[in-house]
DNA sequence: CATGAATGAGGCTTCATTCAT
DNA sequence: GATGAATGAAGCCTCATTCAT
């Protein structure tokens, strides 16, 4: 899995970041406390006046760093995706081997998942708050994910398959499972489990 | 894949059935206009009133059978299950081979999530809607699901493992494939992309 | 204090009375219904639907018997009207003496208060319901309890003073107790207490 | 009659004070609103519309200072508690004797109501709107009545009772017929009548 | 006599956003 | 940079009453 070197942030669309330390400070104060609440209460359950609240600022001070409520939405969604993909790449940046580097990439995002617990959450509700994040918080993940197999291809380490498709089937499998997972008993698939779903993954995967 | 024979419903939690003729006929079309509106739109950008206005009657009559908006969508819910549950199974009820079966169905699915192009994002959406019925689908789901795949453990005609995990596997390939075809594109994944998923399914599930 | 012969009731004037058996049973379950409920709710907490229900009618039914909520409400007015002044008269019909039959009075005043917890209480809110009925109620009362006064004034029982401002007096003495006992604690003033209520009335009545 | 130097106020239970000049202006005229229309229709017939339309604010104001209609009405009771309390004070202030001094307060009492024709109508409106705050309103009022009719025992000037029902038969006797001239006739009782309550009462308390 | 579906106005409440200070 | 009062549209829901059967 790669990181993109840098998540394209525009300053002027929606964000204005702030100037002064102190504005610096009130913008983190905020965009934590969005995390929180909207993490617990979900997008549609959570007001703008609950963050300001929780962040100990004025409704106003919201808008001078947010244009509305999907702006630091979408903020909240840059910063997960950050987030993840530097949680991941840490876990297997010393694994050699691909084939195992994959299964250890999800094993890894099962543990971030457990570990925010309604943060990953927010990527699947933002297919309804907003679509164009959601669309692009996909692409960009499965995009590095496909580079990734099609490295592996040319080594001959997997098989060769249509890229695309197979990064889908496997952030299908790591997504949906974590979800499982973390929202039905908030522990980790047990050892047997775990088992099933790797030998699964390196039998698809094998060349040949 | 197994269709529940009958999906419980009980009539008296959030839903009033109705008694007489005329009030099917105007349940009925309250639940179609919910499943046209909240279908298109989403659920929170759907105001109870544009589902009456929808389905020609007054505000006060929706409140006659169901106790809000939740409600309805709950029962949209239900009847989705059921399309899709049917939907799979006609597809593959003359399939011997329960590894052919899978991919079939799963190719069945995709169909009707393009048939169908929101109805299927709603159960996705509700998860931010409704945790307990967004559980409670799945749940049903896998179970169907799971029990399919330790008969075809049994007969030896997949390996032996966690059924479940298995199930959730699979699962996730499908809905996460499903929905990225019907989103960004709303078409089928082309031959090479289908060719790589059934690969990778079934020597992911082959025995030995 | 007296009973008036005959309440005047207008059979046409928002009540319509049955005129057969079945409907004359329709027509009682309503009324106890609305003396249940709305003495539990109070007037504006209760819905016409709730009384229906309880009665086991249909919402229809109602509007047989009554023109709208309010000819219920006024209907059970009169009864209690009439209940109470019954139920007084029994309790002192047998005393002589002027003097203590009005302290009977208002002690069997406070025993139906007790007795029917709420149901006095409806009087205290026809005030906010329809004040013309409720004006009707304490005229008529203090009407019976002026002549009674005049009456002993006559035989020189009670001193000569303006028999309504005395009634009102008195009435003021019996509601405004009757209501801190029975709402505070629900049980009848003590003995010292009542001994009290006696002395003062008693010694305010006295001639000379 | 005694005055509370100070009226408890939980400033943060159903209302919400202001925290600028503005705001206390917009909050006093909502408060001058809700006073004007209750009084007028009654609790059950005034909208909250009402209220910010007359006070001149947007409907969304009026839950800036009040968490609902039911506050804004509690918050009524408290200042007419203060000052019906402040006007019978004054009125009796300079009068040294004890029995006069209560056909005094009555007689300010009387006044009260007729000049505030609706705002006194709302002390017993209480009881079908709040419950809890119409028994404070009288066990408040009662106290202070029956504090004093025990000083006034002590000193030999009105017979020894049971202080607390003495207090509910004098207020009775205020509030029934402050309440039988206020709605009938829209002013003070009749010299003669005025003379029969006066008669009544101070024969009731003499002592011995 | 009785039913119960349907109406729709009316009221309540929330909350994203603006703006004067 | 920050405040917090004010807005008002938008949505929810109730319920007295009517009406077709």
């Amino acid at each position: 899995m790669k990181i993109d070197k840098d998540i394209k942030r525009n300053n002027y669309e929606g964000v204005s970041l702030p100037k002064t330390r102190r504005g610096q400070a009130t913008f983190d104060r905020l965009l934590k406390a969005a995390e929180d609440i909207i993490g617990d209460k979900g997008y549609h359950d959570t007001s703008i006046y609950s963050i300001t609240e929780q962040a100990g600022v004025a409704m106003g001070t919201f808008y001078l760093y947010f244009r509305g409520k999907k702006d630091i939405f979408r903020e909240l969604i840059y910063h997960i995706h950050h987030d993840v993909r530097k949680y991941i790449q840490i876990a297997i940046k010393d694994i050699p081997d691909r084939k195992e580097a994959e299964i250890e990439g999800i094993k890894a995002f099962f543990h971030y998942c457990l570990e925010h617990p309604n943060l990953y959450a927010l990527i699947r509700e933002a297919e309804f708050v907003d679509i164009e994040i959601f669309k692009w918080y996909y692409t960009n993940f499965s995009k590095g994910y496909a580079e990734h197999l099609e490295d592996a291809m040319e080594k001959k380490q997997i098989k060769q398959m249509d890229p695309e498709a197979l990064a889908f089937c496997l952030m299908g499998i790591s997504i949906f499972t974590g979800m499982r997972w973390t929202l039905w008993e908030q522990k980790l698939p047990d050892e047997k489990q775990l088992e099933t779903i790797r030998e699964f993954i390196l039998k698809g995967l094998a060349p040949g």
